[in-house]
DNA sequence: CCAGGACGTAACGGTTGCGTTCCGCCGTTC
DNA sequence: GAACGGCGGAACGCAACCGTTACGTCCTGG
């Protein structure tokens, strides 16, 4: 039986080396190297690279986010911003992230795992956030929700992810403000 | 002296390369293999890989965009949309540039260029499109550049370098009626 | 108390890339 | 027509990493 302790060192050691080296230079040696352990106890575990980086990156990004329902669209949209901004603020997600996220532009199984992700839950809190808010009159009837998630999330991850600027303390109020009322103009 | 026409097709292959495999894969010998030269040729122009890069990708990014200045808002809105969305779904652009966008937050040099890049002269467009419109009166005299470029690039960057779903024909045009509305409320 | 198995270590041969050096070729320049 | 210099090619020693194997240790279950 493989030892659980052993395999959390891994899986630890694969993000962290994941957010300081990147994907394109993560290598099996230094992995165990980190995680003070042998090579054979991960071939032991996963074939190779690209098989160990995308079971545990998905088991990372599976552990679903709770949906948002504070029983306002305002509220709601605070909430999913400060969850959504909180992780990406957090070190390791902010390298990881945008890294695998390049990476995937060039490996279709990396491609897919992330945009599983993504959809699955990312997409389906805007779905339902949208939904709730279109329920309670709050939103016009026909917004379309790829576009909300895109005007949603698409300025906090470039702000954060991308220019990598800090966040003012009165940022996610004025940008909830102008969230909603783009949406409002989106029809 | 150096041969130009040698020069140019080192240049182009590591920009080809850069899309192909990205920084942390990239090596030297595949840039000199796809270029159709020998290493020599390239440590005799540049001494490692980082200085190569850095020189070739700033001398690209550094290519001054033209400012749109339509005489409305909208106009300029549109027209900017349409050259940063041209520029972000180039095969070349949509690879390199988010990939070197993560290499920036593990390396100084990266970053540096990048932001110096970003600011200079992007987030310079979105300066003199919002004072152009502020002066026109048709937004309100406090917009935040800062929050209206994110709220102006972020959405387009969003989907395009990371969801990469394509872009619907009237997106666009939403797009420019819900970012409008945005910056006109977030005062 | 013994067998099995997961462990770390070490080494294997093979590949890739580094940055350097030397060579012979060839086009310019004078 | 000779000197110069950039060129491609080949090889260098070195380092890292691949995926695999053999070995000896230690823990655990039966």
């Amino acid at each position: 039986m493989l030892r659980g302790d052993i395999t959390k060192a891994i899986r630890d050691a694969v993000m962290t080396e994941l957010a300081e080296v990147g994907y394109g230079r993560l290598s099996i040696e230094a992995v165990a190297r980190r995680a003070g352990v042998g090579k054979t106890a991960i071939y032991r575990r996963w074939s190779n690279k690209l098989e160990m980086v995308l079971e545990i990156v998905s088991d990372v990004a599976g552990r679903s986010v709770p949906l948002p329902d504070t029983g306002s669209f305002a509220g709601d949209l605070q909430l999913l911003l400060m969850i959504v901004g909180k992780a990406l603020q957090h070190r390791i997600a902010s390298q990881i992230i945008p890294d695998l996220m390049a990476e995937a532009s060039r490996n279709p199984q990396i491609a897919e795992t992330l945009q599983k992700a993504l959809r699955t839950h990312q997409q389906a809190v805007g779905d339902k956030l949208i939904g709730q808010a279109v329920a309670r009159g709050e939103l016009p009837a026909g917004t379309d929700p790829d576009l909300a998630v895109d005007l949603l999330l698409g300025p906090l991850y470039w702000r954060l992810a991308v220019a990598r600027t800090p966040l003012p303390d009165d940022y996610l109020d004025k940008m909830i403000v102008a969230v909603t009322a783009a949406l409002k103009a989106a029809n």
